[in-house]
DNA sequence: CGCCCTGTTGGGGA
DNA sequence: ATCCCCAACAGGGC
């Protein structure tokens, strides 16, 4: 469920009711969540401690407590945060108790969510240091940015773009959203990309992220926000999960392949699949000028 | 009914 | 650097 879009959408909705008001318990039904931290040291660190900003980067949300202390949680796949919930509501994980009487509840059927914790401003940016890349939406990421990211990578360019190392944010919907507004191919080897490319590319990831934005992340069936409601309505997909459809550009058939380990979905015709996999380094060099 | 496959993520090991 | 598998569960196809 949570791509960036979704993130970023449950950051919005939660912001303003969480700011200010003070974390004074967490309840850890799953030791899971936060290992292989014991649920009593966060509980420690966290508990009492006033919420002074809900912040994202990538597809992780922040709870900047007082003190430099942040709780840094990931919904992975299925979770999701939701407050003052039906207290029917199953697969809670995690309960946190809010001043004012408020609660958020986290719940995930999966389980694959996590909650971590970083002490001091040091340790949150090492923590994201060594995860992620530039967040897309900034608006220095540009084409130029990207061609330098993806400069002498041979992986498809699918892989590039959801490696958070990279492009932070990023995941499976909306990198086939992405590569299909830039017409190229999931295939196609990052570095290898033109500098056309790379600015259509940079620019498709920025309005592929901003349509999930501005349907308020409702991209798939089962997204909900932090109140309960499942999207208001449903971002409707250019390609992803299309296969068999026609191409809502040229008419062609979208097909389903699997790249990067993931369903990929593309239009072959607006997408021309890379000729050839280069297999050597042929004599004939395209000598480019300026090159360092 | 039951088995098999797929999946929105990220980390670890080969 | 890259690929495969795994975590734990739901849902769909057969």
């Amino acid at each position: 469920m949570p791509e960036l879009p979704e993130v970023e959408t449950i950051r919005r909705g939660l912001a303003p009711l969480v700011e200010g008001r003070r974390l004074e318990r967490l309840e850890i039904a799953d030791p899971r969540w936060c290992a292989p931290l014991a649920p009593d040291e966060l509980r420690a660190a966290v508990e009492g401690r006033r919420v002074e900003r809900l912040d994202r980067r990538g597809k992780w949300l922040v709870f900047d407590l007082e003190d430099e202390v942040a709780l840094i949680c990931h919904l992975r796949m299925t979770g999701t945060l939701l407050y003052d919930p039906d207290p029917a509501e199953p697969y809670q994980r995690v309960r946190f108790a809010l001043s004012g009487g408020h609660e958020l509840r986290f719940c995930d059927p999966r389980r694959f969510g996590t909650g971590e914790l970083a002490l001091g401003a040091t340790a949150r940016a090492a923590f994201f240091a060594e995860r992620l890349g530039p967040e897309p939406l900034d608006p220095a990421f540009d084409g130029a940015a990207l061609r330098a990211l993806a400069r002498g990578r041979r992986a498809p360019v699918k892989a590039f773009l959801l490696d958070q190392r990279r492009i932070a944010g990023v995941g499976n919907i909306y990198a086939d959203e992405a590569l299909f507004r830039a017409r190229v191919h999931p295939l196609r080897a990052a570095g290898a990309l033109s500098r056309a490319q790379c600015d259509a590319l940079a620019l498709g990831v920025r309005e592929a992220l901003e349509a999930g934005l501005a349907a308020g992340g409702a991209t798939i069936d089962d997204f909900r926000r932090p109140d309960g409601v499942y999207g208001a309505f449903q971002h409707e997909f250019l390609v992803h999960t299309r296969a068999g459809e026609a191409c809502p550009r040229c008419g062609a058939e979208i097909v389903k392949l699997v790249v990067a380990g993931r369903g990929t979905y593309v239009c072959e015709r607006c997408q021309p699949r890379p000729r050839r996999v280069r297999r050597r380094p042929s004599a004939s060099r395209a000598g480019r000028s300026g090159r360092p």
